[in-house]
RNA sequence: GCGGGCGUGAUGGAAUGGUAGACAUACCAGACUUAAAAUCUGUUGGGCGUAUGCCCGUGUGGGUUCGACUCCCACCGCCCGCACCA
């Protein structure tokens, strides 16, 4: 299917000239006939399909590829504006460009819709796909739909199950066991998205954890290069690089085991993990985890621990949920020996804020030197050692635990290396040393990066391509049996995952042995689904995985564009499954990293409408449904401040209004003016007016000017203010876009307006400017800019037209106003020649009325000029 | 709680450490019109003022600099992520 296969279904009137008594004779810019017919040009002409020409370079533009939620929102719109600008203009720069667009199309809302509507997942996706893919091809942007996919489609989850048996094959995937949020009323595995205050979302039932086996990426085996990559990513945002480098976490630190006094079954001693080996001697009591094998242990005998650790257990699994929850702790009895002081015992206690999945799973606490070891301590009276103090105040700690930077020097008491004076990085090192040399301790680096759980108990997802046979154990299907098919016979009338009850699909016979065999029944993180779709785009058709050639081709992607919500896990998974496809001889190994360069747009936020249910619960309301306030019935709705527009809230808006009463093109222009790209920006139906007024303005001169259009396109423009003019536009224009700054583009783009509107220049002149006002506008308004560009009496289409190029000459001023200063405060300014000498400037500073007031007869103390910027006199 | 970011007129925002407020919206005034809409022109950070003049001003408080929206420190507010939402 192609660009305009499909002509949008558009209002045939402008909105703002309603006005019956409009002379007839006189046209109107009518972006439903105009965007209509260059989306059908485009297509014929297959301008936007990607060809490799090895006689040009190459460029991949993506951008994060929808959910098919079923509406376009104005976060798309944003996104993928942004995405067709640089892929115009890279194309109009001579670039072979590739812009696909497929489908996230795996995931939770789906089986939520069948729950709900009795739906089947894969036809509500299917419609979902259509209608949002009407909506695209309404905004013309400038896709190339032949490669288009949907993760659910079986050519491409069947090839992701090729993908896992290889991973397989290597040891990148393993199983092991995991909790998960469980559910006791409803009987299922539920998302922390549908965990709320430790609840299950639609039973209300206290959330458990529990524990299951499941599939696992070894993503943590490549933290080293996860890290290191980091710094070669220099045109990623140094924020995004920054939250992966926190995420993966590498730390240093050392490992060492405290005996117990008594052995407990078979445990005789704690191995702890700390990052703060130097405060050792700070230490009041050890922590474990309630998932510590001692604890389990413990469990098992003594009725009381395990009461407390079923209370630990329950709440959602999140870690902010764990983080934020009230911190507790439970006294075992148990002691263990200082390995420094055997004569010094400390009590080993139970605290829900430890992670067995961190380090050992054991911590000792010091309360002294960290706030949480100090509230643990204060609640439970537990003592609190004092290890170093400032340089200059020794006072003891009391309710505010004291942790400078660890670059910063301290005073130490007592310490086991014998150091008085030294920084905390500097006793860290010494004692880790110490441990070394003294055989009781081992310096370790730890990673916080987890490796990546992959299994999901649901039925909407990428069935693992795995069968459990009773003799030869947990073996991969055989290639040749992929794809292994979702059934299309399930119901959802019960919570749960239908294929487990799915009465033949599971069974199946064994691969290896030919015996009788039960499918794995967990599906694929959709996650999986999107660490690989942007190789897949290289050869969407290839009968494996990617085509080696198309791949080596086309990766990496030159440009990414998508939410700053995603800038750690979709783009850590991704960068993983770069590197696994690599070893599996997918990708080659230069597409390791796999986005060469990124963006992260700001989200587009808006109000949020709530009301709540009989039981309490909240229901959103979509803003088409709300009025002043009030829903169709008259019912209040509490307004929620602007937020993160999101299917669950409700908070969305819909592109199609925008684009039926004004065009594709004012919802593109909209969406790039005024807001700097990466900053959130809020939507409002305000901007929409004046930038369909603009774009009517545009489109009037085009036809004033116009009218005396010979064949062929305008000229050079002669006059030289407005040949200026044009000039600075396209270098300004050129360095917005380059500079991921649409919003100054689209402001230069006013400016050039208004200039060629104001100007006395000669007619052709004024045609010619605006001509090249067509071209810069063609990579946001490119209906209209082909419309202009038609009208002026262009030829071929501006979708093929190089991008314009500014005459350096004319972008350089003879002369230039110097602003001056004196004390840093503006008094003054100075016209010169641009090339003026220095020494001249002073002179001519010096001579300048203000100056000699402020001098009052007396010298300039300092006399500052920055030749072309400014001149700044210190009296 | 932890990690990351943002904060400038009435509003969205502009500004390689160098004239703060470009461009746009809104408001006000004028032109055109019987009138309105549309369109066009002009004004608009606050204060004092006859002024081509002065003072204040980029969340708050400090600091670096001849010069700070920009760099550094602390604080306040808001936003994003926290591994099963996508």
């Amino acid at each position: 299917m192609t660009a305009a296969s499909k002509p949008p279904t558009l209002l045939t009137s402008a909105p703002l000239s309603s006005d019956p008594r409009t002379p007839t004779h006189m046209s109107r810019y009518d972006a439903a006939t105009i965007e209509a017919k260059w989306q059908a040009a485009w297509a014929t002409a297959e301008v936007f399909s990607a060809r490799r020409d090895s006689t040009r370079p190459k460029y991949y533009v993506l951008e994060m590829f929808p959910y098919p939620s079923g509406n376009l929102h104005m976060g798309h719109v944003r996104n993928y504006a942004m995405g067709d600008v640089i892929a115009r203009y890279k194309a109009a720069q001579g670039f072979s460009v590739l812009h696909p667009m497929g489908w996230d199309a795996f995931g939770l809302p789906a089986e939520n819709a069948a729950l709900e509507r009795g739906m089947h997942p894969g036809p509500w996706t299917r419609a979902n796909m259509a209608a949002m893919k009407e909506q695209f091809l309404s905004l013309g942007f400038s896709l190339d739909w032949t490669r288009e996919f949907a993760t659910c489609d079986p050519e491409y989850y069947g090839q992701q199950q090729a993908l896992f048996i290889d991973f397989l094959e290597k040891g990148l995937v393993y199983r092991k066991n995991a909790v998960v949020n469980w559910d006791p009323v409803d009987m299922t595995v539920l998302a922390n998205e549908q965990v709320e205050d430790g609840r299950g979302w639609r039973s209300g039932a206290l959330v458990e954890r529990r524990d299951l086996t499941q599939w696992f990426f070894r993503i943590s085996d490549h933290s080293d290069a996860l890290l290191s990559g980091l710094d070669g990513l220099t045109e990623w945002p140094e924020k995004v690089r920054t939250m992966q480098a926190n995420w993966i976490g590498k730390s240093r630190g050392l490992q060492f085991g405290f005996a117990l006094t008594a052995p407990y079954d078979e445990f005789s001693a704690l191995d702890v993990y700390t990052t703060r080996p130097d405060t050792i001697n700070g230490a009041s009591f050890l922590g474990i985890s309630p998932d510590h094998p001692l604890a389990k242990a413990l469990e098992a005998n003594r009725p009381d621990i395990a009461e407390f650790c079923a209370e630990c257990r329950r709440g959602g699994t999140s870690e902010a949920e764990r983080e934020t929850a009230e911190k507790k702790g439970f006294d075992t009895g148990l002691t263990v020996r200082h390995p420094l002081n055997p004569d010094w015992t400390l009590p080993v206690w139970i605290a829900n804020f430890i992670l067995m999945d961190y380090g050992t799973g054991a911590i000792f606490g010091v309360p002294a030197h960290d706030q949480r070891d100090l509230d643990f301590a204060r609640k439970y009276d537990l003592p609190v050692i004092d290890t170093f103090f400032a340089p200059d105040d020794a006072t003891p700690v009391a309710d505010i635990a004291f942790t400078p930077p660890k670059t910063e020097p301290v005073s130490w008491v007592n310490h086991p290396t014998g150091l008085e004076l030294a920084s905390g990085e500097a006793a860290i090192d010494a004692t880790i040393a110490l441990a070394e040399a003294g055989g009781w301790g081992k310096g370790v680096t730890q990673y916080r990066l987890r490796d990546w759980g992959l299994s999901r108990q649901r039925y909407w997802g990428c069935p693992i391509p795995v069968i459990h046979c009773e003799r030869c154990g947990v073996v991969p299907e055989a290639k040749e049996n992929l794809p292994v098919k979702l059934p299309e016979d399930v119901t959802f009338d019960l919570p749960g995952n239908p294929l487990d009850r799915h009465p033949t699909w599971r069974n199946t016979t064994c691969p290896t042995c030919g015996g009788e065999a039960l499918r794995e029944t967990d599906t694929m993180d959709t996650f999986v689904d999107s660490s690989w779709y942007f190789a897949r785009f290289t050869s969407p058709g290839a009968a494996t995985p990617t085509d080696p050639a198309e791949a080596a081709y086309w990766m990496n992607v030159d440009q990414y564009i998508g939410g700053v919500e995603h800038a750690i896990l979709h783009l850590l998974y991704s960068r993983f499954f770069a590197r696994a496809m690599a070893i599996c001889g997918h990708l080659p190994d230069t597409a390791a990293e796999p986005f060469r360069a990124l963006f992260t747009q700001g989200m587009v936020t808006h109000e949020i409408y709530r009301t709540r249910d009989t039981a309490g619960r909240p229901v959103y309301h979509l803003p088409e449904h709300v009025t002043d306030g009030r829903l169709a019935d008259g019912t209040a709705v509490e307004v929620i401040p602007s937020a993160k527009m999101s299917k669950s809230k409700k908070n969305v808006v819909d592109p199609v209004h925008i684009v039926e009463t004004y065009g594709a093109d004012t919802a593109r222009w909209f969406m790039l003016s005024d807001s700097p790209p990466e900053r959130d920006v809020e939507w409002t139906s305000a901007g929409a007016d004046s930038a369909f007024k603009h774009l009517n303005r545009v489109w009037r001169l085009a036809e004033d000017l116009g009218q005396s259009a010979s064949d062929g396109a305008p000229q050079g423009v002669n006059d030289d203010a407005l040949a200026r003019a044009v000039a600075r536009a396209i270098a300004d224009v050129t360095a917005g876009i380059e500079g991921f700054a649409f919003n100054t583009s689209v402001a230069k783009l006013y400016g050039l307006t208004n200039v060629i509107a104001k100007s006395k220049a000669p007619e052709a002149d004024r045609a010619a400017a605006l001509a090249i006002l067509a071209r810069l506008m063609a990579p946001m308004t490119p209906h209209l800019a082909e419309e202009v560009w038609s009208m002026l009496g262009g030829t071929g289409l501006l979708a093929q037209t190089p991008w314009p190029v500014a005459d350096p000459a004319l972008l350089v001023d003879d002369t230039v106003t110097l602003p001056i200063q004196i004390n840093g405060k503006r008094r003054s300014e100075l016209v010169v020649a641009a090339d003026l000498p220095k020494a001249e400037i002073e002179a001519l500073a010096l001579a300048d009325p203000a100056v000699i007031k402020a001098l009052d007869g007396g010298t300039p103390k300092k006399l500052i000029v920055v030749p072309g910027r400014i001149v700044n006199v210190v009296v």
